[in-house]
DNA sequence: GTACGTTACGGCGTACGTAAGAATA
DNA sequence: TATTCTTACGTACGCCGTAACGTAC
């Protein structure tokens, strides 16, 4: 009630007839008259001065002109709001796995902050299997998780898919290796992990350690992936990395190691509540930016 | 349509739960959530997450929030200013007759804008049968008018009466007149008018001296008081001036006259539009201090 | 007289309440 | 299981269009 009164009336004040908002609402004479005067009713005011033909407003009228067209204006300003074309505003929540929080990420969310100026952003870091149930929480709008698992066939994440990578071994140089060691050898050394490390890649190492007929070899289980690599250097481990940030590293006493029988891969996928409305657009641009890299260095 | 909806969807931000929402409109508990898929509909945004059972607001639901509450206060605006106890805003064209277009009216005008400051004045002097169709036609929303007429039959004026006022006339010291000159010696003498003298004064002037077997001798017609007062000073005529002016006057050299048979008398009345609005309660409160104050000295 | 706005009446759409169903905590 | 919200159905209210009327220019 009152907002379509409040157009008619609004037109009224433009136009000076009756008649000519009838047209342009479209709706008949009569129908245009009961709306103004239900607008009278409603504000229990009389808008128009009815003595003279084409009716004039009356003082209260113009008074009331004022403020409707504030009211107008306010609800135009909420459809645009509303509409998933608008600026986004607010916070975006967003969540990222652990292991992607890095400067490169930095850049990315740098980026969405001069893309879009009134949008705040929350950033979040855990693991997949952390971020995930957040999302459904609703206490998160976005995150970007990886899963991992063999080359062939790693467990397809929810969301968009934003990046395949392979995961590559790091062994030390001086570690007494052949050129092509086997899975089992590099088990012998043992590896170095990330403690929940659920997102995939343990359990195909595991997989495909036991199948080579011995149980998998835990080395280290260690978050930061500095000391993971420390550790690595030290012959302590064997450790595991994305390529592409394997590839940046300046470690020089490690070395990259394929092992025959196993290409372990992740999937960096970007995953979303429903209903982002004009969060919808951050989270497209920010998708198809970290995609577009590709995460290539 | 909507803003009974942003109603119910402001609520439930409010108090979280659809239940409340429908507990305080009052409506059922169906109703307020047909509210809200009609809202979302109208919007075609999804304003809640459902996936949770007390349904959380999406970040488009957040954003529309803000905006409803900015729309329901223009509407409470709107309201306020339509009610007749609002602030007077805008113009309130008063009209002014103009023999009391004086500085006693001036005071009152100044303690109207110090009374209500959101209000502007826009004032017009005019002749009572001028300024009442200016009442008609819009263009002005009160004046203050006077009818005259003898003091047993003025003519009842429109609007409120704020004072009634005995006429005088004022004729030379000086003139050869007696103690208590007859409506027909003054005649000889002459009178001095106002032009457009069409408030009544002048009719019943007219009436009475024919009636007593004699033409109006109408000896000048001038518009300033200033002259008629001069010219009567100068016994070029009798001059008739409202009681409460005449006795504030400080015109030695003029006397005042009650020739019997005739008493005029004026009433000043306040006559306003229709439909004034909140501008209603600034006329009633001029109109209370222009009868207070009664007009006198 | 003509144009413009207002009432009178019939039809349709829409919002509500009641009651049953789904889904979460 | 209990609470909370959503869907289904019937009813009533309200708004519109057509037509007749009243009134200012």
């Amino acid at each position: 009630m009152m907002i379509t009164e409040l157009k008619a009336f609004v037109l009224l004040a433009e136009t000076g007839s009756v008649q000519a908002v009838a047209e342009r609402l479209p709706l008949t004479q009569p129908a245009v008259t009961r709306q103004l005067q239900r607008l009278e009713s409603l504000l229990d005011v009389s808008l128009l001065d009815r003595r003279a033909k084409p009716a004039r407003l009356t003082s209260a009228g113009q008074a009331v002109l004022r403020e409707a067209r504030k009211v107008l204006a306010a609800v135009d300003e909420l459809k645009r709001a509303a509409s998933t074309n608008a600026q986004p505003q607010g916070t975006l929540r967003l969540g990222v796995v652990h292991a992607l929080a890095d400067a490169q990420l930095a850049d990315g969310l740098e980026a969405l902050g001069a893309r879009y100026p009134g949008l705040g952003l929350q950033l979040a870091s855990g693991w997949t299997n952390e971020l995930l149930p957040r999302i459904d929480q609703g206490e998160l709008d976005a995150a970007v998780v990886f899963m991992a698992g063999t080359a062939g066939g790693v467990p397809h994440a929810p969301g968009r898919l934003l990046a395949t990578e392979e995961i590559v071994f790091l062994a030390a140089r001086k570690t007494a290796l052949g050129r092509h060691p086997t899975l089992l050898e590099l088990n012998q050394i043992g590896w170095v992990l990330t403690p929940d490390g659920l997102c995939g890649s343990r359990s195909a190492l595991r997989a495909a350690v036991e199948s080579a007929g011995a149980p998998l070899h835990i080395a280290a289980e260690v978050h930061d992936v500095g000391l993971q690599l420390s550790l690595a250097e030290r012959g302590l481990g064997v450790a595991l990395l994305p390529r592409q940030r394997a590839m940046a590293l300046r470690r020089p006493q490690l070395r990259r190691i394929a092992p025959p029988g196993l290409r372990l891969a992740m999937q960096v996928s970007l995953v979303q509540a429903p209903h982002l409305g004009a969060l919808q657009q951050a989270v497209d641009w920010l998708a198809q930016r970290l995609a577009g890299q590709d995460r290539q260095p």
